[in-house]
DNA sequence: GCGCAAATCTAAACGCCGTCAAGATGATCT
DNA sequence: AGATCATCTTGACGGCGTTTAGATTTGCGC
């Protein structure tokens, strides 16, 4: 009821199947993701508990749609970061801090987006042309001096999706606060950990 | 009732802390962590679903006595690890290895672990000496030829935990099984991984 | 325009969940 | 032995995901 817009649109409601996905962002950004129930989307999106079936086959397929919003979402801001970034040497590491940024910013969503390819086993959105996988690869490949084997394309872009996963994962947790107070803010920590990547490469090898 | 060992110990049940987070662990590893419900334990422990009351004072409680018991277990199969390595350059991707098989080996523990520092905004347990994070640390500052300025060690060891967690968290998902084959099995894959970091780290900074 | 079928929503119910209050049961201590 | 306290059970509450049956509205063929 707090929400529904409720004009008398073509069907009942209109288009329940955008007032529940935005409903359930709302509540997903006020409340987090424990509060986000599918009860509580249909009462935020001012219809009955039962209406959501009508249109998603169960929660989890309500989960989807949003997660699936959040990858295109991403996508979006990764592309801007590339976009952005004039001297190609800097575009990766700003292509890192705008991935976990978008986390930092969405942490909610992130979660809701992980937790759908883990329930799957799989990261169904961003491996198509213009995901952020495919964005993470195509800009390494750019940025190499000479040309890769596709293997070590594909390996070091792994690799690197890997660490900003994590950092995206751990940049919230207290221990890291005296860090980024000493670095001068949680932006400058971060591409702090990002440089240091190639310290512990390098360590981890030799 | 299933497990329910039932014999007359000193109190009533004799130690149900105890027997409440085996049987939570059993369960976790039986059906997973949806099926994970505070009754479903009370279930398997043979007690009523208020019993765990007088032990833990709500489900997080108990969540966080099974996360401990993974961060301990954790902690053991790293400094395995470390200690059966004796050439000291493969000591840490060694210790990366076995990280992330840890969490292959224990997809649902690993997720409670992890699901409760997120609750925390922190990581309890693995800060104390002897804990998984000081022993990356640890490895680190052995490996490096020259001493490593405190600020360094610690970013490093953050990346690299980052690297490792992200790791742990994608290695499961269909997309690798291709890589996993070419690259024959799994540790494989993890290994090739983790030496591409550095091509990562490398194409990231220059 | 009208009737009908399909699409959409509501109401009510089911079994599960986490949690709490009250009472029963057993152990411990003097 | 009796008091006391920790422990466990019973029963209840509200909330959850989901299903079924029925009401309402819509769009299409006539």
């Amino acid at each position: 009821m707090t929400t529904a817009t409720a004009e008398s649109r073509p069907y009942h409601h209109g288009d329940l199947s955008r007032a529940l996905v935005d409903a359930a962002r709302k509540i997903l950004e006020t409340d987090g993701p424990a509060a986000l129930s599918l009860r509580a989307v249909a009462r935020e999106a001012g219809v009955s508990p039962a209406a959501p079936y009508h249109h998603f086959k169960d929660k989890a397929e309500l989960l989807e749609a949003v997660a699936h919003e959040g990858w295109v979402e991403l996508d979006l801001a990764l592309s801007k970061a590339r976009a952005a970034t004039e001297t190609p040497g800097e575009r990766m590491s700003n292509l890192g801090v705008a991935y976990v940024c978008f986390a930092r910013d969405n942490p909610a969503l992130y979660r809701v987006m992980y937790d759908c390819s883990r329930d799957k086993d799989a990261l169904p959105d961003q491996l198509k042309e213009g995901g952020a996988y495919c964005q993470v690869r195509d800009t390494l490949a750019e940025q190499s001096k000479t040309p890769l084997a596709e293997m070590d394309l594909e390996l070091a872009t792994i690799a690197g999706w890997c660490a900003g996963h994590g950092l995206a994962e751990m940049i919230g947790f207290k221990q890291f606060a005296h860090l980024k107070e000493v670095l001068g803010g949680e932006e400058a920590f971060l591409r702090a950990v990002f440089q240091h990547l190639g310290m512990f490469a390098k360590f981890a090898e030799d």
